[in-house]
DNA sequence: TACATAATCTAGCAACGCTAGAATAGATGC
DNA sequence: GCATCTATTCTAGCGTTGCTAGATTATGTA
Protein backbone atom coordinates (compact mmCIF):
# COMPACT_ATOMS: atom_id res chain seq x y z
CA UNK A 1 0.00 0.00 0.00
CA UNK A 2 3.42 2.50 0.02
CA UNK A 3 4.70 1.59 -3.13
CA UNK A 4 4.17 5.26 -5.10
CA UNK A 5 5.32 4.03 -8.48
CA UNK A 6 2.52 1.19 -8.16
CA UNK A 7 0.07 3.77 -7.02
CA UNK A 8 0.96 6.19 -10.21
CA UNK A 9 0.60 4.10 -12.49
CA UNK A 10 -2.67 2.86 -11.30
CA UNK A 11 -3.75 6.71 -11.23
CA UNK A 12 -2.42 6.72 -15.04
CA UNK A 13 -4.59 3.70 -15.93
CA UNK A 14 -7.67 5.46 -14.36
CA UNK A 15 -7.14 8.36 -16.15
CA UNK A 16 -6.59 6.48 -19.65
CA UNK A 17 -9.64 4.48 -18.82
CA UNK A 18 -11.78 7.55 -17.84
CA UNK A 19 -10.38 9.38 -21.22
CA UNK A 20 -11.15 6.08 -23.24
CA UNK A 21 -14.95 6.43 -21.71
CA UNK A 22 -15.10 10.36 -23.15
CA UNK A 23 -14.16 9.55 -26.23
CA UNK A 24 -16.08 6.36 -26.93
CA UNK A 25 -19.27 8.35 -25.71
CA UNK A 26 -18.08 11.73 -27.93
CA UNK A 27 -18.06 9.25 -30.98
CA UNK A 28 -20.84 7.31 -30.37
CA UNK A 29 -22.81 11.13 -29.79
CA UNK A 30 -22.04 12.28 -33.12
CA UNK A 31 -22.35 9.47 -35.20
CA UNK A 32 -25.57 8.21 -33.91
CA UNK A 33 -26.99 10.80 -31.71
CA UNK A 34 -27.04 10.68 -27.85
CA UNK A 35 -30.07 8.76 -26.74
CA UNK A 36 -27.36 5.22 -28.86
CA UNK A 37 -24.83 6.42 -26.13
CA UNK A 38 -25.95 3.64 -23.40
CA UNK A 39 -23.75 2.78 -20.00
CA UNK A 40 -23.76 -1.03 -21.77
CA UNK A 41 -22.25 0.15 -24.98
CA UNK A 42 -19.61 2.42 -23.42
CA UNK A 43 -18.96 -0.92 -21.22
CA UNK A 44 -18.45 -2.68 -23.94
CA UNK A 45 -16.36 -0.34 -25.66
CA UNK A 46 -13.73 0.11 -23.16
CA UNK A 47 -13.88 -3.56 -22.38
CA UNK A 48 -14.88 -3.38 -19.08
CA UNK A 49 -18.53 -4.33 -17.14
CA UNK A 50 -20.97 -1.63 -16.41
CA UNK A 51 -20.24 -1.15 -12.75
CA UNK A 52 -16.61 0.18 -14.10
CA UNK A 53 -18.19 3.20 -15.70
CA UNK A 54 -20.39 3.94 -12.24
CA UNK A 55 -16.82 3.83 -10.36
CA UNK A 56 -15.80 6.22 -12.65
CA UNK A 57 -18.50 8.79 -13.41
CA UNK A 58 -21.55 7.91 -10.82
CA UNK A 59 -24.35 7.98 -13.38
CA UNK A 60 -24.65 8.50 -17.14
CA UNK A 61 -25.09 11.52 -16.46
CA UNK A 62 -21.87 12.05 -15.25
CA UNK A 63 -20.24 10.78 -18.28
CA UNK A 64 -22.40 13.01 -20.48
CA UNK A 65 -21.52 16.03 -17.47
CA UNK A 66 -17.55 15.30 -18.22
CA UNK A 67 -18.05 15.24 -22.22
CA UNK A 68 -19.81 18.59 -21.89
CA UNK A 69 -17.15 19.92 -19.49
CA UNK A 70 -14.37 18.65 -22.05
CA UNK A 71 -16.52 20.62 -24.95
CA UNK A 72 -16.51 24.01 -22.81
CA UNK A 73 -12.35 23.63 -22.31
CA UNK A 74 -12.05 22.73 -26.41
CA UNK A 75 -14.25 26.17 -27.44
CA UNK A 76 -12.51 28.37 -25.54
CA UNK A 77 -9.51 26.85 -26.57
CA UNK A 78 -10.64 27.66 -30.30
CA UNK A 79 -12.44 31.28 -29.34
CA UNK A 80 -8.98 32.08 -27.30
CA UNK A 81 -7.05 31.35 -30.34
CA UNK A 82 -8.90 33.56 -32.90
CA UNK A 83 -8.97 36.26 -30.50
CA UNK A 84 -5.46 36.63 -30.49
CA UNK A 85 -5.06 36.20 -33.83
CA UNK A 86 -6.69 39.31 -35.13
CA UNK A 87 -5.36 41.62 -32.71
CA UNK A 88 -7.46 44.60 -33.67
CA UNK A 89 -10.54 45.24 -35.25
CA UNK A 90 -12.41 41.87 -36.16
CA UNK A 91 -11.47 39.99 -33.05
CA UNK A 92 -15.26 40.10 -32.72
CA UNK A 93 -15.30 38.54 -36.34
CA UNK A 94 -13.06 35.86 -35.92
CA UNK A 95 -14.46 34.58 -32.49
CA UNK A 96 -17.90 34.36 -33.66
CA UNK A 97 -16.81 32.67 -36.81
CA UNK A 98 -14.69 30.23 -34.60
CA UNK A 99 -17.75 29.69 -32.18
CA UNK A 100 -20.22 29.01 -34.84
CA UNK A 101 -17.33 26.13 -36.70
CA UNK A 102 -16.85 24.59 -33.53
CA UNK A 103 -20.64 23.81 -33.16
CA UNK A 104 -21.69 22.90 -36.78
CA UNK A 105 -18.57 20.61 -36.40
CA UNK A 106 -19.66 19.27 -33.24
CA UNK A 107 -23.09 18.89 -33.28
CA UNK A 108 -23.64 16.51 -30.54
CA UNK A 109 -20.70 17.60 -28.35
CA UNK A 110 -22.30 21.12 -28.53
CA UNK A 111 -25.57 20.28 -27.69
CA UNK A 112 -24.73 18.10 -24.37
CA UNK A 113 -22.95 21.52 -23.33
CA UNK A 114 -26.15 23.40 -23.05
CA UNK A 115 -28.92 20.27 -22.98
CA UNK A 116 -27.50 19.94 -19.03
CA UNK A 117 -28.66 22.24 -16.94
CA UNK A 118 -26.22 23.51 -14.58
CA UNK A 119 -27.15 22.68 -10.73
CA UNK A 120 -26.03 25.60 -9.84
CA UNK A 121 -25.84 29.07 -11.31
CA UNK A 122 -23.27 30.35 -13.58
CA UNK A 123 -21.21 32.73 -11.41
CA UNK A 124 -21.19 29.75 -8.58
CA UNK A 125 -18.23 28.90 -7.08
CA UNK A 126 -18.86 25.21 -8.03
CA UNK A 127 -18.93 25.88 -11.47
CA UNK A 128 -15.89 24.14 -13.89
CA UNK A 129 -13.49 26.72 -15.00
CA UNK A 130 -13.86 25.40 -18.19
CA UNK A 131 -17.39 27.26 -18.39
CA UNK A 132 -15.51 30.57 -16.94
CA UNK A 133 -12.53 30.25 -19.04
CA UNK A 134 -15.18 29.90 -21.96
CA UNK A 135 -17.09 33.10 -21.44
CA UNK A 136 -14.36 34.94 -20.63
CA UNK A 137 -13.04 34.81 -24.04
CA UNK A 138 -16.15 36.65 -24.88
CA UNK A 139 -15.84 39.13 -22.25
CA UNK A 140 -12.45 39.87 -23.49
CA UNK A 141 -13.46 41.15 -26.69
CA UNK A 142 -15.62 43.69 -25.34
CA UNK A 143 -13.13 44.62 -22.22
CA UNK A 144 -12.25 47.89 -23.20
CA UNK A 145 -15.81 49.91 -23.92
CA UNK A 146 -17.39 52.60 -22.48
CA UNK A 147 -20.67 50.94 -21.85
CA UNK A 148 -21.37 47.60 -19.45
CA UNK A 149 -19.11 44.83 -20.87
CA UNK A 150 -21.08 42.31 -19.32
CA UNK A 151 -24.09 42.91 -20.66
CA UNK A 152 -22.86 43.13 -24.37
CA UNK A 153 -20.96 40.02 -23.87
CA UNK A 154 -23.74 38.22 -22.35
CA UNK A 155 -25.42 39.45 -25.84
CA UNK A 156 -23.13 38.63 -27.92
CA UNK A 157 -22.89 34.92 -26.32
CA UNK A 158 -26.57 34.71 -26.55
CA UNK A 159 -26.73 35.60 -30.45
CA UNK A 160 -23.61 33.60 -31.45
CA UNK A 161 -25.60 30.73 -29.14
CA UNK A 162 -29.29 30.82 -30.67
CA UNK A 163 -28.11 31.05 -34.23
CA UNK A 164 -26.09 27.84 -33.37
CA UNK A 165 -28.83 26.37 -31.82
CA UNK A 166 -30.97 27.88 -34.15
CA UNK A 167 -29.13 25.86 -37.32
CA UNK A 168 -28.58 22.74 -35.40
CA UNK A 169 -31.97 22.24 -34.79
CA UNK A 170 -33.08 23.14 -38.63
CA UNK A 171 -35.09 26.06 -37.88
CA UNK A 172 -32.23 28.55 -40.09
CA UNK A 173 -31.21 27.37 -43.25
CA UNK A 174 -27.43 26.97 -43.44
CA UNK A 175 -27.49 29.17 -46.62
CA UNK A 176 -27.52 32.46 -45.23
CA UNK A 177 -24.79 31.64 -42.30
CA UNK A 178 -21.92 33.76 -43.64
CA UNK A 179 -24.75 37.02 -43.85
CA UNK A 180 -26.11 36.04 -40.33
CA UNK A 181 -22.21 36.37 -38.90
CA UNK A 182 -21.64 39.41 -40.76
CA UNK A 183 -24.99 41.48 -39.51
CA UNK A 184 -23.94 40.14 -36.18
CA UNK A 185 -20.08 41.40 -35.91
CA UNK A 186 -21.92 44.69 -37.26
CA UNK A 187 -24.22 45.27 -34.25
CA UNK A 188 -21.60 44.46 -31.85
CA UNK A 189 -19.20 46.77 -33.57
CA UNK A 190 -21.22 49.68 -34.89
CA UNK A 191 -22.91 50.62 -31.71
CA UNK A 192 -19.46 52.12 -30.85
CA UNK A 193 -18.31 53.85 -33.74
CA UNK A 194 -21.34 55.63 -34.90
CA UNK A 195 -22.58 56.69 -31.49
CA UNK A 196 -19.88 58.38 -31.36
CA UNK A 197 -19.95 59.94 -34.46
CA UNK A 198 -23.82 61.03 -33.76
CA UNK A 199 -22.76 62.70 -30.37
CA UNK A 200 -20.24 64.45 -31.95
CA UNK A 201 -23.14 65.58 -34.48
CA UNK A 202 -24.56 66.85 -31.74
CA UNK A 203 -21.76 68.38 -30.23
CA UNK A 204 -21.76 70.88 -32.95
CA UNK A 205 -25.08 71.70 -33.37
CA UNK A 206 -25.23 73.65 -30.23
CA UNK B 1 -71.75 3.45 -39.29
CA UNK B 2 -73.61 6.24 -40.96
CA UNK B 3 -74.54 8.02 -38.62
CA UNK B 4 -73.29 11.20 -38.43
CA UNK B 5 -74.02 12.35 -35.01
CA UNK B 6 -72.09 9.81 -33.32
CA UNK B 7 -69.35 10.08 -35.38
CA UNK B 8 -69.01 14.20 -34.57
CA UNK B 9 -69.27 12.74 -30.79
CA UNK B 10 -66.57 10.37 -30.84
CA UNK B 11 -64.40 13.07 -32.53
CA UNK B 12 -65.31 14.87 -30.14
CA UNK B 13 -64.18 12.69 -27.21
CA UNK B 14 -61.09 12.28 -29.26
CA UNK B 15 -59.98 15.38 -29.50
CA UNK B 16 -60.90 16.09 -25.89
CA UNK B 17 -58.86 12.99 -24.64
CA UNK B 18 -56.04 14.08 -26.88
CA UNK B 19 -56.44 17.84 -25.01
CA UNK B 20 -56.28 15.95 -21.93
CA UNK B 21 -52.97 14.17 -22.76
CA UNK B 22 -51.12 17.22 -23.96
CA UNK B 23 -52.63 19.01 -21.03
CA UNK B 24 -51.00 16.17 -18.14
CA UNK B 25 -47.65 16.14 -20.24
CA UNK B 26 -47.52 20.01 -19.86
CA UNK B 27 -48.51 19.96 -16.08
CA UNK B 28 -46.05 17.17 -14.99
CA UNK B 29 -43.55 18.25 -17.23
CA UNK B 30 -43.15 22.44 -15.35
CA UNK B 31 -43.57 20.34 -12.16
CA UNK B 32 -41.04 17.39 -12.59
CA UNK B 33 -39.53 17.62 -15.84
CA UNK B 34 -39.48 15.93 -18.69
CA UNK B 35 -38.04 12.78 -18.22
CA UNK B 36 -41.07 12.58 -15.29
CA UNK B 37 -43.18 12.14 -19.12
CA UNK B 38 -43.32 8.70 -19.00
CA UNK B 39 -46.17 6.64 -20.85
CA UNK B 40 -47.12 5.16 -18.23
CA UNK B 41 -47.62 8.11 -15.81
CA UNK B 42 -49.66 9.96 -18.61
CA UNK B 43 -52.13 6.91 -19.01
CA UNK B 44 -52.63 7.18 -15.19
CA UNK B 45 -53.79 10.81 -15.74
CA UNK B 46 -56.09 10.23 -18.27
CA UNK B 47 -56.95 6.72 -16.35
CA UNK B 48 -56.68 4.93 -19.76
CA UNK B 49 -54.38 2.42 -20.52
CA UNK B 50 -50.78 2.80 -22.86
CA UNK B 51 -52.11 1.82 -25.90
CA UNK B 52 -54.30 4.07 -25.99
CA UNK B 53 -51.70 6.51 -25.79
CA UNK B 54 -50.46 4.96 -29.08
CA UNK B 55 -53.59 5.64 -30.57
CA UNK B 56 -53.59 9.09 -30.45
CA UNK B 57 -50.02 9.99 -30.74
CA UNK B 58 -47.80 7.04 -31.92
CA UNK B 59 -45.33 7.49 -29.34
CA UNK B 60 -44.05 8.80 -26.30
CA UNK B 61 -42.00 12.04 -28.90
CA UNK B 62 -44.85 12.41 -30.58
CA UNK B 63 -46.68 13.58 -27.40
CA UNK B 64 -43.75 15.70 -26.88
CA UNK B 65 -44.24 17.17 -30.36
CA UNK B 66 -47.75 17.62 -29.85
CA UNK B 67 -46.93 20.03 -26.82
CA UNK B 68 -44.51 21.47 -28.65
CA UNK B 69 -46.32 22.56 -31.61
CA UNK B 70 -49.01 23.75 -28.72
CA UNK B 71 -46.56 26.00 -27.80
CA UNK B 72 -45.98 27.87 -30.66
CA UNK B 73 -48.89 28.48 -31.10
CA UNK B 74 -49.39 30.06 -27.80
CA UNK B 75 -45.80 31.62 -28.47
CA UNK B 76 -46.79 33.22 -31.71
CA UNK B 77 -50.19 34.98 -30.26
CA UNK B 78 -48.23 36.11 -27.54
CA UNK B 79 -46.03 37.96 -29.65
CA UNK B 80 -48.98 39.28 -32.18
CA UNK B 81 -50.63 40.50 -29.01
CA UNK B 82 -47.54 42.28 -27.83
CA UNK B 83 -46.70 43.56 -30.85
CA UNK B 84 -50.29 44.77 -31.85
CA UNK B 85 -50.54 46.46 -28.48
CA UNK B 86 -47.43 48.62 -29.46
CA UNK B 87 -48.49 50.63 -32.90
CA UNK B 88 -45.57 52.38 -33.13
CA UNK B 89 -41.92 52.98 -32.15
CA UNK B 90 -41.21 50.43 -29.44
CA UNK B 91 -42.58 47.08 -30.65
CA UNK B 92 -39.53 45.43 -31.15
CA UNK B 93 -39.05 46.23 -27.34
CA UNK B 94 -42.81 44.88 -26.66
CA UNK B 95 -42.33 41.76 -28.71
CA UNK B 96 -38.87 40.92 -27.19
CA UNK B 97 -40.62 41.24 -23.83
CA UNK B 98 -43.77 39.11 -24.46
CA UNK B 99 -40.89 36.12 -26.13
CA UNK B 100 -38.95 36.29 -22.57
CA UNK B 101 -41.79 36.30 -20.51
CA UNK B 102 -43.08 33.02 -22.23
CA UNK B 103 -40.10 31.23 -22.09
CA UNK B 104 -39.47 32.56 -18.31
CA UNK B 105 -42.51 31.27 -17.31
CA UNK B 106 -43.30 28.00 -19.09
CA UNK B 107 -39.87 26.45 -19.02
CA UNK B 108 -40.16 23.11 -19.48
CA UNK B 109 -43.13 24.01 -22.65
CA UNK B 110 -40.02 26.40 -24.26
CA UNK B 111 -37.57 23.58 -23.65
CA UNK B 112 -39.68 21.02 -25.55
CA UNK B 113 -39.91 23.33 -28.41
CA UNK B 114 -36.45 23.71 -28.76
CA UNK B 115 -35.22 20.06 -27.63
CA UNK B 116 -36.70 18.17 -30.38
CA UNK B 117 -35.20 18.78 -33.98
CA UNK B 118 -37.13 19.18 -36.39
CA UNK B 119 -36.91 16.29 -38.94
CA UNK B 120 -37.52 18.73 -41.84
CA UNK B 121 -36.41 22.11 -42.43
CA UNK B 122 -37.81 24.95 -41.28
CA UNK B 123 -39.00 26.09 -44.47
CA UNK B 124 -40.30 22.71 -46.04
CA UNK B 125 -43.94 22.24 -46.66
CA UNK B 126 -44.45 19.96 -43.75
CA UNK B 127 -43.20 22.27 -41.23
CA UNK B 128 -46.28 22.96 -38.51
CA UNK B 129 -47.96 26.50 -39.90
CA UNK B 130 -47.57 27.09 -35.66
CA UNK B 131 -44.19 27.28 -35.93
CA UNK B 132 -44.30 29.52 -39.30
CA UNK B 133 -47.07 31.69 -37.85
CA UNK B 134 -44.63 32.51 -34.63
CA UNK B 135 -41.55 33.41 -36.81
CA UNK B 136 -43.99 35.57 -38.87
CA UNK B 137 -44.41 37.75 -35.61
CA UNK B 138 -40.94 38.55 -35.79
CA UNK B 139 -40.84 38.90 -39.54
CA UNK B 140 -43.13 41.15 -39.47
CA UNK B 141 -41.28 43.35 -36.58
CA UNK B 142 -38.70 44.16 -39.53
CA UNK B 143 -40.76 44.33 -42.47
CA UNK B 144 -40.33 47.57 -43.68
CA UNK B 145 -36.55 47.87 -43.37
CA UNK B 146 -34.34 49.28 -45.58
CA UNK B 147 -31.69 46.09 -45.27
CA UNK B 148 -32.46 42.35 -45.58
CA UNK B 149 -35.48 41.88 -43.18
CA UNK B 150 -35.24 38.42 -43.03
CA UNK B 151 -31.77 38.10 -41.99
CA UNK B 152 -32.77 40.85 -39.10
CA UNK B 153 -35.49 38.55 -38.17
CA UNK B 154 -33.12 35.53 -37.68
CA UNK B 155 -30.70 37.60 -35.46
CA UNK B 156 -33.22 39.02 -33.70
CA UNK B 157 -35.10 35.47 -32.96
CA UNK B 158 -31.63 33.65 -32.49
CA UNK B 159 -30.85 36.76 -29.39
CA UNK B 160 -34.14 36.40 -27.73
CA UNK B 161 -33.75 32.66 -28.34
CA UNK B 162 -30.40 32.75 -26.55
CA UNK B 163 -30.76 34.80 -24.14
CA UNK B 164 -34.25 32.60 -23.02
CA UNK B 165 -32.15 29.38 -23.22
CA UNK B 166 -28.88 30.58 -20.98
CA UNK B 167 -31.43 31.70 -18.76
CA UNK B 168 -33.20 28.69 -18.13
CA UNK B 169 -29.84 26.75 -18.22
CA UNK B 170 -28.44 28.83 -15.72
CA UNK B 171 -25.94 30.35 -17.60
CA UNK B 172 -27.38 34.00 -17.10
CA UNK B 173 -28.23 35.45 -13.83
CA UNK B 174 -31.82 36.44 -14.00
CA UNK B 175 -30.89 39.83 -12.16
CA UNK B 176 -29.77 41.94 -15.32
CA UNK B 177 -32.34 40.54 -17.33
CA UNK B 178 -34.02 43.94 -18.03
CA UNK B 179 -30.65 45.34 -19.26
CA UNK B 180 -30.58 42.70 -21.66
CA UNK B 181 -33.61 43.27 -23.10
CA UNK B 182 -32.80 47.42 -23.20
CA UNK B 183 -29.65 46.77 -24.86
CA UNK B 184 -31.06 43.94 -27.05
CA UNK B 185 -33.75 46.24 -28.15
CA UNK B 186 -31.06 49.40 -28.83
CA UNK B 187 -29.31 47.08 -31.21
CA UNK B 188 -32.23 46.28 -33.36
CA UNK B 189 -33.84 49.41 -33.40
CA UNK B 190 -30.43 51.96 -33.07
CA UNK B 191 -29.81 52.00 -36.66
CA UNK B 192 -33.48 52.45 -37.94
CA UNK B 193 -34.26 55.17 -35.66
CA UNK B 194 -30.89 57.00 -34.17
CA UNK B 195 -29.97 57.80 -38.17
CA UNK B 196 -33.73 59.51 -38.38
CA UNK B 197 -33.15 61.57 -35.17
CA UNK B 198 -29.44 62.13 -36.19
CA UNK B 199 -30.82 63.55 -39.56
CA UNK B 200 -33.68 65.64 -37.88
CA UNK B 201 -30.73 67.06 -35.72
CA UNK B 202 -29.41 67.90 -39.06
CA UNK B 203 -31.72 69.54 -40.28
CA UNK B 204 -32.85 71.87 -36.95
CA UNK B 205 -28.99 72.87 -37.21
CA UNK B 206 -29.84 74.68 -40.23
C1' DT C 1 2.80 -19.12 0.71
C1' DA C 2 -1.05 -16.89 3.36
C1' DC C 3 -3.52 -13.00 3.98
C1' DA C 4 -5.94 -8.53 3.15
C1' DT C 5 -7.43 -5.18 0.28
C1' DA C 6 -8.72 -3.36 -3.94
C1' DA C 7 -10.66 -4.06 -8.40
C1' DT C 8 -13.93 -6.28 -11.20
C1' DC C 9 -17.78 -9.18 -12.64
C1' DT C 10 -22.25 -11.69 -12.45
C1' DA C 11 -26.80 -11.41 -11.93
C1' DG C 12 -30.78 -9.13 -11.22
C1' DC C 13 -34.17 -5.18 -9.85
C1' DA C 14 -37.41 -1.73 -11.16
C1' DA C 15 -38.92 1.18 -14.73
C1' DC C 16 -38.96 2.37 -19.46
C1' DG C 17 -41.14 2.51 -24.52
C1' DC C 18 -43.78 -0.18 -27.14
C1' DT C 19 -47.01 -3.98 -29.10
C1' DA C 20 -49.58 -8.49 -30.13
C1' DG C 21 -53.58 -10.73 -29.09
C1' DA C 22 -57.51 -11.20 -25.89
C1' DA C 23 -61.56 -9.05 -24.17
C1' DT C 24 -65.04 -5.73 -24.05
C1' DA C 25 -68.21 -2.23 -25.65
C1' DG C 26 -70.93 -0.15 -29.13
C1' DA C 27 -73.51 0.43 -33.35
C1' DT C 28 -76.15 -1.99 -37.08
C1' DG C 29 -79.21 -5.30 -39.23
C1' DC C 30 -83.06 -8.41 -38.71
C1' DG D 1 -84.95 -7.83 -28.40
C1' DC D 2 -81.41 -10.51 -30.20
C1' DA D 3 -77.44 -11.61 -32.97
C1' DT D 4 -73.54 -9.93 -35.41
C1' DC D 5 -69.88 -7.40 -36.69
C1' DT D 6 -66.69 -3.71 -35.98
C1' DA D 7 -64.25 -0.56 -33.31
C1' DT D 8 -62.27 0.33 -28.99
C1' DT D 9 -59.82 -0.80 -24.99
C1' DC D 10 -57.17 -3.78 -21.92
C1' DT D 11 -54.01 -7.45 -20.29
C1' DA D 12 -49.78 -9.21 -20.39
C1' DG D 13 -45.32 -9.31 -21.73
C1' DC D 14 -40.98 -8.40 -24.70
C1' DG D 15 -36.62 -6.21 -25.01
C1' DT D 16 -33.85 -2.50 -23.22
C1' DT D 17 -32.59 0.94 -20.00
C1' DG D 18 -29.92 2.92 -15.62
C1' DC D 19 -28.21 1.24 -11.69
C1' DT D 20 -26.51 -1.83 -7.64
C1' DA D 21 -25.70 -5.66 -4.09
C1' DG D 22 -23.02 -9.49 -3.35
C1' DA D 23 -19.90 -12.90 -5.18
C1' DT D 24 -15.47 -13.36 -7.36
C1' DT D 25 -11.10 -12.54 -8.93
C1' DA D 26 -6.80 -10.09 -9.14
C1' DT D 27 -3.13 -7.52 -6.68
C1' DG D 28 0.05 -5.92 -3.49
C1' DT D 29 1.89 -7.01 1.46
C1' DA D 30 4.00 -9.64 5.05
Amino acid sequence: MANPRIEERKLRDKQARRAQIIRAARRIAELEGWPSVTVRRLSDEISYSQPVLYAHFGSREGVLAAVAVEGFQELGLAMEKARKRMKRGSAVESVATAYLEFAASSPALYEVMFSLSLNVPFGHAATPPELRFAFSQILELFHEQRSKSEVTSELFWAGLHGIAELTRTKRFPPSRQKERVRVLVELFTFPESEIGKMEEAKESCR
